[in-house]
DNA sequence: GTCTATATTTCGATAGAC
DNA sequence: GTCTATCGAAATATAGAC
């Protein structure tokens, strides 16, 4: 069911080219960063050529836009409605129960970014974007908001930290605990930080 | 005052060459990461050329791998400490007190280490090192002794990522907070999580 | 859409003069 | 200890056939 290049997802049986490149390269990236991955490792995991890479996309770095795209959506819309008000514990606790969920949701893609931070921020200085908006900018500027007690901005950042690691820092020592078991620990975790 | 090419530092004022490499080169590969950094870069910042660099090193991964026998020590004496036998939480609170106080005192070298995982994860699968004995290593090790109550590691994992977010996450936006205040508010995160 | 070339560039590394 | 000059490798990217 091919239009336009595009593949209609049956099922989660078919997949576009186009994605199963980006479920490749995402894989590469995490087990050996972005600048270390060739397009030539990409292509040969694929079965094809990497002269075939250019067809779907115009360089590397034009796959790394498009990872950095599945990640700029998550915990964005919570972020933003937390948005121009003033944010406090209790809000802070809400968003990140919704953004633990998120994360064992989508552990890879989350990793992708934690191993390859200079890659992804070598992307933004490039468009002079002004302000990219993406959850780690839109985090900077909540922690930077004068109107926030200091202590009460820290213990934000400490909570946030506190879940990443709870997913990633062991890297697989925890994959045996249940993702609902593992979240309501980390809950636990939020709620002793931000109470 | 120099002897076989090592000179002896008095008062700060004096640096090996040597030394002066690995400054910048740090403060390269944390802005623009390891692999995007070139030897010519790190070169013309001090005032000379590329191939002055391989008098004082092999490689430019054996930079990296002097960078890394910086970062090696830091807790890890600590961590040896805890060794062998079953880690508790109380145990774990003081161990990351001293790691608080450590990275409050060299945000640099961690920072590095945090934006160029794979540069440095590629070094040890180099040397077939059996088991490289460097910090993060050691750290999932303890996270892994299934001799500890799942839920009191994820809690050891969570405090140890809630104080890395602490002094990182934010950028310079805590910059402002002085150390001994930012050192009392991260220890009061851990009491709150590992008590 | 994928192939076989090949062009182009960049970078790490070496040789040898001073 | 630093220089100039150059080598060789590898990677991105392009051209054009099928």
């Amino acid at each position: 069911m091919a239009l336009a290049g595009v593949e209609i997802e049956v099922e989660g049986e078919t997949k576009s080219t186009r994605e199963r490149i980006l479920d490749v390269a995402m894989d590469l990236f995490i087990e050996k960063g972005y600048d270390k991955t060739s397009l030539r490792e990409i292509a040969e995991q694929l079965g094809f050529t990497k002269a075939a890479l250019y067809y779907h996309f115009s360089s590397k770095e034009d796959i790394l836009m498009a990872l950095h795209q599945r990640f700029h959506d998550f915990g964005r819309e919570a972020l933003e409605e937390l948005g121009q008000q003033v944010p406090t514990k209790a809000k802070w606790a809400d968003l990140l129960d919704s953004v633990i969920e998120q994360m064992l949701a989508n552990r890879k893609i989350f990793l992708l970014h934690e191993r390859n931070q200079a890659a992804f921020e070598g992307l933004h200085n490039e468009e002079h974007d002004a302000d990219h908006d993406d959850l780690q900018a839109q985090l900077k500027r909540v922690l930077s908001d004068a109107r926030v007690d200091v202590e009460d901005r820290v213990r934000m950042a400490a909570s946030f930290g506190a879940i990443i690691a709870g997913i990633f820092l062991a890297g697989d020592a925890f994959d045996a605990i249940p993702s609902p078991q593992l979240r309501s620990m980390l809950e636990g975790v939020v709620t002793d930080l931000l109470r």
